[in-house]
DNA sequence: TCACGCCCCTA
DNA sequence: GTAGGGGCGTGAT
């Protein structure tokens, strides 16, 4: 489907007789300027001019305006359109705007003196129709149907009607080529042209259709009988020229050639310039995005296949081909409801296809039957490793649907994207498009539209669709042979995608599509006594503050305690507001205030009930019976997972409110749930990159971290350390992950900075290899512009050399953290391909079903619970080989608190 | 209907 | 002090 082969047609617009329909909208009427200025049907005009350019895509589009003056009519006949008023002020004013505007907007405009609007564009239509074009008019005119032939259309872009030859018939009863005679005969009283009296539409078809042209029926104007005939034959030394002044002239010389017809490049500053004047405020906004130069993809071959000839053909390169780009086209972006609509294919740079099998709309062609295609292509998907995708993981959940495994995977271009530098802000193919090749891609919101009116991939058109769909395949082609280079470079880089982040896919696969059993009834209890709590709370609430108010308002809350009953600010929002947050409500309660500790309750109610226990049973898939989520794979900065619809990384664990709804994550009849935990993983880490002796000694002798920590810094013996000292401990080595302040950890702790730098101090004496770490690290992040994983897996930083302080502090702390967040993240990535490997060939009965950062739930037949979490537990620990053991801490429950 | 601020859930 | 997803209110569209 290349370019030339669906040739767009010539749109001509008349514009002149849609800024007089426009002028005269009650609704754009009102629109005016700051200065007073109509600018109603400038709106209307350019609105309409747009409509029409985004229906027919046309690369050429002139509009035609009436010039000043005196035309040839007015010397044929002086009275012409002699009785009609000036045109008013408001309609003048509009003129020189709007021509503006369109030339802006990169029409050709065209307005010649002498002759009418309706001549030009007669004359245009003409001569393009001559050479073989398709000619669209677009017009409010019915005069223009007089031009209407097998290559020459009318639309009214107003009322969205066409009109062809045949609907010229339907509308007026004659023929195109009857109209100068049908209008000569009606008379026009708007321009003055006498018709004949008291013949109308009717009256004119009836006679033209009876006698087929004005001379004939002149001729036998004397069988014409009654008023109406006498009426005839009274005018019949006038209908000569009332026809000549209905006839448009399609001879008149423009100064214009057939090749200067097409639409220019927006010039974007007059552009702004113009829509700033008229406050046009949305579409100010678009230029520089929509408005702004596309670099489409140039020279492509797309082909839409439609026959089974071409199919076999393809199918027959595909089987040849070293390597292929391929993607599939589906309704729905959850996995779990996406049918597939077609499937598009790349060769080379270039060449790609689609073929579609499942679009449904009014007149769609006949695609080839879906099963068949399927069949034909499930080997080519399903064994080789030739297949490049873009998120292969989405394919792969889709075709499981079908019953096709797709195996066949070798590359996966957001992947690569994501390995070579995973701060990128998305790797969508779009984005990638534009960043790699320089290429403007068509968006999926450019063909479907959005928001309640977007249309399925099944019921958008088959050209579009292919075109898109195609493109998809060539970009992801194209996308590979940019991106895979580029990884190579770095041994250690290209390791963590092809052994780690490919491999994953097809776990996080079948984790998807596992899905979680959730017990919707015990989650609906639980919304209704959190509702009834809710209730009471809000009870309490409002007698404590005097009156109604809304709690899940931060606004409101914060106007009733700090304004309203003058309790003390603890602490400002980013925006200078007085915070409401958890702490600080907390530390006011624990002062005394009693309101804080009320909202306190009906923030932690409202939280779980309406992100927990209202939300879950509405994601449970009705095919399954199960939740379903979907794990990011290439979201987090430091290689971490995400997920999400629904996020399953934050079901609440830390009160007993929360637990509640941790125990409504059950396992099916027959089976228990395993969670499988790493302990202190990140610590471990720090121990090992590092290589403090202090740490590797605590790991090694199987302490307790945090209390080993805390004999160290306050210098007593283990059993001697406290609560409170173990506490502060903890806060020290979370302070240390996270690339810890003094600021911070005074925050935390609740003391000052200065208490708190004196724990940090003393934390580094007792463990300087620690300090000599972070130093390192810090350095060389400086250096290198980015920090790695033990696997080699890199973290960009380009703030780390920002002159702005805080900036820098913050790369600074994410370059001590994203070592051991990233390799505590490749750690569980590897411990969980290992484990689906193990679990598919001995215990497939066994089900990875959840990821949580550092710990792996599994749901498991009963009576295979001991040997599984054996081979869990092995896996997991020898995932990684580091200066210090691993260790997993392993349960068993029938829901999933219960297995903690 | 959308973007944004604020808040809160997790590791 | 690190990394996420997501609900609700608010104000503009």
């Amino acid at each position: 489907m290349s370019k030339a082969d669906t040739q767009t047609p010539l749109v001509l617009v008349d514009g002149s007789s849609y800024l007089y329909r426009a002028f005269h909208i009650p609704n754009l009427q009102i629109l005016k300027n700051a200065k007073g200025e109509p600018t109603g049907a400038i709106y209307g005009v350019l609105n309409m001019l747009r409509r029409l350019r985004s229906d027919y895509q046309p690369a050429e589009m002139v509009v035609v305006f009436d010039a000043k003056g005196k035309t040839f009519r007015h010397d044929l006949y002086p009275a012409y359109k002699a009785n009609r008023p000036p045109m008013p002020d408001d309609l003048r004013q509009q003129i020189e705007p709007l021509h503006q505007a369109v030339r802006a907007l990169g029409y050709p405009l065209l307005s010649i003196e002498g002759v009418e609007a309706d001549d030009v564009i007669g004359s245009l239509a003409r001569r393009a129709a001559d050479t073989g074009r398709k000619v669209v008019i677009s017009t409010g005119d019915k005069d223009l149907a007089q031009l209407v032939n097998a290559q020459i259309q009318l639309v009214n872009t107003m009322s969205n009607t066409v009109l062809d030859e045949q609907g010229v018939v339907e509308k007026f009863g004659v023929k195109p080529n009857q109209i100068i005679d049908y209008l000569a005969l009606m008379g026009d009283s708007s321009d003055n042209i006498p018709g004949v009296e008291k013949v109308g539409p009717k009256t004119a078809a009836k006679w033209l259709q009876e006698y087929g042209t004005l001379d004939e029926l002149l001729a036998h104007a004397d069988d014409i009988g009654g008023k109406v005939g006498e009426n005839l034959r009274a005018v019949v030394t006038q209908l000569p020229l009332s026809k000549q002044l209905t006839t448009i002239d399609c001879n008149v010389e423009l100064d214009i050639s057939m090749d200067e017809l097409a639409i220019q490049p927006p010039q974007t500053r007059q552009l702004r310039d113009i829509f700033k004047q008229l406050e046009f405020r949305s579409w100010l906004e678009e230029i520089g995005s929509d408005v702004a130069e596309k670099k489409a993809v140039a020279e492509v071959n797309y082909e839409i296949i439609l026959d089974q000839k071409r199919f076999d053909h393809w199918i027959k390169c595909l089987q040849t081909a070293e390597i292929f780009a391929f993607d599939t086209e589906t309704t729905s972006l959850n996995y779990m409801q996406a049918e597939i609509v077609g499937i598009s294919f790349a060769l080379k740079e270039g060449e790609a296809a689609y073929v579609p099998f499942a679009h449904q709309y009014e007149n769609a062609p006949q695609q080839l039957p879906r099963d068949k295609v399927l069949q034909t292509l499930k080997p080519l998907l399903e064994s080789g490793r030739r297949i490049i995708a873009q998120h292969a993981k989405y394919d792969r959940n889709v075709l499981l649907s079908c019953g096709i495994q797709l195996e066949a995977i070798a590359h996966d271009t957001m992947l690569e994207s994501y390995v070579l530098d995973s701060t990128a802000s998305r790797h969508d193919m779009d984005s990638l498009a534009k960043k790699y090749l320089d290429v403007d891609t068509v968006h999926f919101e450019d063909i479907a539209g959005k928001g309640v009116k977007q249309l399925r991939f099944d019921q958008i058109d088959i050209e579009t669709a292919g075109h898109y769909a195609a493109e998809d395949a060539d970009i992801t082609f194209r996308l590979h042979q940019v991106l895979w280079p580029k990884l190579q470079q770095s041994h250690a880089q290209a390791s963590v995608y092809t052994d780690i982040e490919l491999p994953l896919i097809k776990v996080l696969s079948r984790m998807e599509r596992n899905g979680v059993k959730v017990d919707a009834d015990k989650l609906n209890q639980l919304s209704r006594d959190f509702a009834q709590q809710m209730q009471q709370v809000e009870v309490e609430a409002f007698a404590l503050a005097d009156g109604e108010f809304n709690l899940a308002s931060p606004k409101q809350i914060q106007e009733i305690l700090f304004e309203r009953q003058n309790i003390p600010v603890i602490r400002k929002t980013p925006k200078g507001q007085p915070s409401t947050a958890e702490d600080v409500l907390q530390e006011l309660a624990e002062k005394g205030y009693e309101l804080p500790a009320v909202i306190l309750r009906h923030r932690m109610l409202s939280k779980l009930k309406s992100t927990y226990t209202d939300k879950l049973p509405l994601l449970i898939d009705p095919g399954t019976g199960r939740v379903h989520t979907s794990y990011h794979q290439a979201v987090t900065a430091t290689g971490r997972l995400s997920s999400a619809d629904p996020n399953l990384q934050n079901i609440p664990i830390r009160n007993e409110e929360g637990r509640e709804i941790r125990k409504a994550f059950v396992a099916g009849k027959s089976n228990c749930l395993i969670a499988a935990d790493y302990s202190q993983i990140e610590l471990r880490i720090m121990a090992h990159l590092s290589g403090d002796k202090g740490l590797l000694t605590a790991f090694e002798k199987g302490a307790d971290i945090h209390s080993a920590t805390a004999a160290e810094v306050f210098g007593l013996a283990l059993e001697a350390v406290t609560a409170e000292e173990r506490r502060a401990a903890k806060a020290i080595n979370f302070g240390l992950i996270y690339g810890m302040s003094a600021f911070g950890l005074a925050n935390q702790l609740n003391t000052s900075r200065k208490q708190a730098q004196a724990y940090i101090d003393l934390y580094f004496d007792r463990y300087p290899g620690v300090k000599r770490y972070m130093d390192k690290t810090r350095q060389l992040a400086h250096e290198q512009g980015y920090v790695e994983t033990v696997f080699g897996r890199r973290l960009y930083l380009p703030e780390i050399k920002s002159r702005n302080a805080q900036r820098r502090q913050y790369a600074e702390r994410t370059a001590i953290n994203a070592p051991m967040q990233g390799t505590a993240a490749d750690i569980i990535k590897r411990a969980m391909i290992e484990l689906d490997g193990w679990l598919l060939a001995e215990h497939p009965a066994a089900l990875l079903i959840m990821q949580v950062h550092d710990e792996l739930v599994l749901e498991v037949p009963k009576d295979q619970v001991q040997i599984i979490a054996q081979g869990v537990n092995k896996r997991m620990v020898e995932a990684a080989e580091l200066t210090v053991p691993l260790e997993v801490v392993i349960g068993v429950g029938d829901n999933w608190d219960q297995a903690h």
